[in-house]
Order: C-alpha cells, then structure tokens, then sequence
DNA sequence: AAGAATTCCAACCGCGATGAG
DNA sequence: GCTCATCGCGGTTGGAATTCT
C-alpha cells in the first residue's frame, strides 16, 4: 500500500520511507524543531525534499499521532464538521486530537462520504433519535459495527433484516433482560425498545487524548538554520 | 488456484497564502 | 508594490493488500 522507492534525475528520494529515514527524521526534529523544511533534509542527512519530510512528519511521525481505527464519535463528528465546512480537512483534523488531515480525508473518502449521505436521506424518527444522541457526549463504543450497519441499512429504509437485529441484539449485554422480545416479530428499528439505545449511550465518552501535539520544547536555532549546508 | 476488481492508505502535485527583502 | 522562497492545504494518484469471480 505504499509507492515503491525510487531516486529521481536530481538525487531526491521518493516514495516510501524506510524505518532508517524516519529515525533520521524524528530524531532531528525533536532536537532542532522545524523552522525551515526546505534546509531540514540537507541537515538531518536526508535525500528528500522538504516537502516530503514535512508530510511524513505531520501525517506519521510527529508526538501524539493516533494509530488506532476511527471511534464512532470520531466518525460522526467528521460527519458533521464536513457538513459546517465542507472539504476544509484542515479544520476538520484540528478538532480531532490525534488525527492529521489527510487521515481524515482518506477516512471520509473511504468510509464515511456513503455514510454521510445515506444519513441525510433518512426521515425515519429512529435516525432522527440516534441523531440526537450522535450531538452528545456519549459513547457509541460499545455498539459493534455490525450493529451500526443494521442502523445505517435502516437509514433508507425502517426496514431491518431479521440477521442484522440478530446482530444487534446479541452484541448487547442488554439481550439477557431483552429475552421479552421475539425477534422474529421485529422486522422495523421503529420497534426497538428505547431502553436499548439508552443503554448504547450511557457509556461515558473515552479520553481523548487532548494535549497539543507540539508539547515538546525545542530551542530556537535560527543561527543554526540560516548555516549554508555543505 | 489464479486472475480481475476493488479498497484504502501513503505519498505526490499544484496552487494560493504569506512573509522577507 | 514587486519578486522570490517557503509553507500549508486540498485534490489526485500509485500500488500493496484484500476481496471477488
């Protein structure tokens, strides 16, 4: 999934980056800071561009990168930046710690683009409730993915097939005190009992890791930045 | 099993904004 | 005000991994 590393006609790498150049990358970063990408390569003994070595430091490298799959509320609150700001991913990533805005381009491109207009297509009341709760401070977590493709099915339609409200009600610790309901009579998500979305919600939202990425200090060097590279 | 199609992440490209001289 | 260098953003692409036929 990565593009195969190669040398251009002027010596600059492109590419993939091998584990030995992010050491390189990182290590003088946090040492030196970044005042000026295009000298950073010379002087970290680097041969990319700039460019490339600020992208692979804000995108992989830099303290405080998140590495783990998009939560539920992350998802829905890209969602719902995108709607206030359209294709600004910048500010988008700005209000998810941890996530660099590419990251989140690529998350709404790959997932959450579908998602997000299946949503707005919804008049059914039961979307409208999850909505609402999608607005506050929640958590989602505990309700497997399974479970969310049987409420994004109904999002189009009330209609749930008997598989994915199997899904739904077994990935719930909730089932043992649900044993009331007959399945086999539920064929709407208007026909979920309230007590199960409550229940989906009650979870407190995890902590997000909300300390600036930059909380490292770094002297300034602008004597050394301003050096001729030889 | 194998080739085709699709997915999705990392990286590249081009352009506008900004600041220094 | 102009030019040039640099940065940062958003759109696009490359290609390995995965899924489908």
């Amino acid at each position: 999934m990565v593009r195969t590393p190669s040398v251009d006609k002027n010596g600059i790498k492109r590419g993939a980056w091998s584990e030995e150049e992010d050491n390189k990358l990182k290590a003088f970063v946090e040492r030196f800071g970044h005042p000026n990408w295009r000298q950073l390569p010379k002087h970290a003994g680097l041969m990319r561009c700039g460019k490339s070595c600020r992208l692979r430091w804000m995108n992989h490298l830099r303290p405080g990168l998140k590495k783990e799959n998009y939560s539920l509320e992350e998802e829905e609150l890209i969602i719902k930046l995108h709607k206030e700001h359209g294709n600004r991913w910048s500010a988008i990533a700005a209000r998810l710690p941890g996530r660099s805005d590419n990251d989140v381009k690529n998350q709404w491109h790959a997932h959450l683009k579908k998602r997000a207009k299946t949503n707005t297509t919804s008049n059914s009341p039961i979307m409208e409730q999850f909505s609402e709760y999608s607005q506050s401070s929640y958590s989602m977590r505990e309700v497997p993915s399974a479970s969310l493709n049987a409420i994004d099915t109904s999002a189009t339609s009330t209609e749930v097939s008997s598989t994915d409200l199997s899904d739904l009600y077994s990935s719930c610790s909730l089932l043992n005190e649900m044993d009331w309901i007959e399945e086999d009579h539920i064929t709407s998500m208007e026909q979920l009992p309230a007590d199960f979305f409550n229940f989906c919600w009650t979870n407190p939202i995890d902590n997000f890791q909300t300390e600036p990425f930059d909380n490292f200090q770094t002297e300034p060097l602008d004597h050394f930045w301003r050096q001729p590279f030889f």
